[in-house]
DNA sequence: TCTAGGTTTAATTTACATCA
DNA sequence: CTGATGTAAATTAAACCTAG
């Protein structure tokens, strides 16, 4: 494999950033500073021949030079020479138009990248909203559940009171005998509330530790 | 119609890699 | 090591476009 058709497969396997990059890492060298322009041949000897002045190119030449592109974007040197006698231009022109047509592709390449990336993240940021929405949704309904429990709680005790009452009285009577009060279990519900912890403790079931109201609400702020 | 300023693009320069 | 050749990136400058 020589050195053009590892250029050929590098720029196949990658896209042409990361292509770069793999070449402008290797050996992990400081990119040198550039050394200062020389000057253009202004007034030189060339610079008064028309030949020189920059001349764009016929709408079928780059026609045909993007058709090339579009085959493959880099060019051997045979293929070059071929396509520069079938335009009427010089092989130079023909590496250079493909040089700076790379370049256009790359940019338009990473803006569309970018432009992508833009998108996935702004729709990303909207779920974040409605998650964060239902979440607190959730939240202030599992405020009002725990609400009526409290509240239930209350009644039940309040109607086993008068019974509480006379099963006391005749305990009196009998040492041995203790009140054998039905002990409901705790309730433990989707969010562990659990008044015999602690008066405002939260436990999260898959995690090993507990949070109190002001805390549990925080995680998820 | 003219023109200043912006955009496109052909060409150049530079640094670096690879190979014979 | 050296020179030839290739590339990417940055830059320049000619040609072109357009608002005012």
């Amino acid at each position: 494999m020589n050195h053009q058709d590892q250029m050929m497969l590098m720029s196949q396997l990658f896209p042409a950033c990361e292509y770069t990059q793999i070449i402008s890492q290797q050996g992990e060298k400081k990119p040198k500073p550039r050394r200062k322009r020389s000057k253009k041949n202004k007034g030189g000897e060339n610079s008064a021949n028309d030949m020189n002045k920059k001349r764009k190119l016929s709408d079928e030449q780059v026609n045909i030079l993007e058709e090339n592109f579009g085959n493959e974007h880099k060019l051997e040197s045979e293929k070059k020479d071929r396509l520069a006698m079938e335009l009427g231009l010089d092989p130079r022109q023909v590496a250079v138009w493909f040089q700076n047509r790379r370049a256009r592709w790359k940019n338009k390449k990473l803006e569309e990248e970018y432009f992508s990336l833009k998108k996935i993240h702004e729709s990303t940021i909207l779920e974040k909203c409605l998650l964060e929405t239902k979440l607190r949704e959730q939240h202030s309904e599992a405020l009002k559940l725990r609400e009526q429990l409290s509240e239930a709680e209350k009644e039940i005790q309040r109607l086993r009171e008068p019974f509480e009452r006379v099963t006391s009285s005749s305990s009196s009577t009998s040492s041995m005998s203790q009140s054998v009060e039905v002990v409901d279990p705790p309730f433990l519900g989707e969010f562990g509330v659990d008044n015999g912890y602690d008066d405002d403790v939260f436990f999260m079931p898959n995690e090993t530790c507990y949070y109190n109201g002001m805390e549990w609400i925080s995680l998820y702020m």
